[in-house]
DNA sequence: ACCTGAACACCGTTCAAGT
DNA sequence: ACCTGAACACCGTTCAAGT
């Protein structure tokens, strides 16, 4: 029996990449119907293998949890870097293009935001990858502080200080926006990145 | 058969005030054992009734859900009514006690504030005191910025608009804290309360 | 090394029946 | 009107056994 013959029959039987191919199906499920039908038992069937397979890949639930909102990240990451990439030729817009792409990436992935975002892993330092990325997230936005603050539009604080008030504006925003508790009366008055603007604009230096 | 003799038995049966003590038990159950502990039938076992007996008194359990992190909601409501009641004459710390307090509740309580501000409700109009109570929440808010506004302690913006960024600030702050996105390195340069006061000053006004 | 299938303990929800 | 108990479909997790 040639080679690629047995390479073919266990194609059958061993998937070959069934670990990226779960996470890749979980986050499919996730943005299709939402968290609360994110279960390990869909997720394999999904990928057509039975409903024990997985945890020869992830430790439990959680750990496969962890690996899609680490992909979740990194896609943030890679929308935030496009933005700034895009944007090289004005700063003073650039903190406000920054945000409203992590609105849209919200808006457009809320049940990824909110699985991002919603503290279900209980202990994160098991999960290195996540953390780094987490991580890289928040480099971004340092730097980025750092550059605004250079080209004079943001004002002169510690930049990690800045960037934990920038941040927790911006986050804090999407997050009220999320759940709906910013009143019909506010949203219904401005387009909605007239209003992100404003609610920025404390941070931002006057002129 | 005199009609206490027939309260008592029918107390034996019918439990009298099962909705409030189903609340009361989850709200137990969230905070003694966190949100994936909280099913429907831990919390009509605690109270001593069947696993169906939730259904005379609740459609869901994502009805009994919004029972809950309502009544999480109205003690966040009195917790930081408290602190501008018993804060009148300081009006330029008065913002930082009320976030002060919010990150009291929010670390004392972290499976409520996670499951308050998770989105976990799907259709929260259903929910009217829910909504009652978060939008009192936002108001007690808006009326506090007035306040400052007022006392020259706030910038001379829409109040609104300006509870809106006040709000994001301090629910961002929270919210990325809870879920220890703010690194370490932050983290241990200051005290929390430092760095919260920090992280609010650009929407205070200097001096 | 990777996957299956039976088994177990747990869940939300429904419904006929009891009080 | 309020509660019980059986029943159902679904879960996460474990483990002996298969390839």
């Amino acid at each position: 029996m040639p080679a690629y013959d047995y390479v073919m029959l266990k194609t059958q039987y061993h998937h070959g990449d069934l670990k990226n191919a779960l996470i890749k199906a979980g986050a499919e499920l996730l943005l299709e119907e939402g968290a609360r039908s994110l279960s390990l038992r869909k997720v394999a069937a999904k990928v057509g293998v039975s409903h024990s397979a997985p945890y020869a890949h992830f430790l439990d639930k959680e750990s496969l949890i962890a690996a899609i909102t680490t992909e979740g990240f990194h896609q943030l990451y890679q929308r935030l870097e496009a933005t700034i990439l895009s944007n090289q030729e004005r700063p003073s817009e650039l903190l406000l293009e920054v945000a409203w792409a992590y609105v849209q990436f919200a808006q457009e992935s809320p049940a990824f935001y909110k699985l991002m975002f919603s503290g279900i892993l209980e202990h994160e330092k098991i999960y290195p990858d996540f953390v780094s990325t987490s991580k890289a997230n928040f480099q971004l936005l340092v730097d980025l502080v750092q550059r605004c603050q250079s080209a004079g539009v943001l004002s002169d604080q510690p930049k990690e200080i800045l960037a934990v008030s920038v941040w927790s504006l911006v986050h804090g925003f999407v997050s009220l926006l999320m759940e709906r508790q910013i009143s019909h009366t506010i949203l219904d008055q401005y387009p909605l990145k007239e209003l992100l603007r404003k609610t920025l604009e404390p941070v931002m230096v006057a002129g």
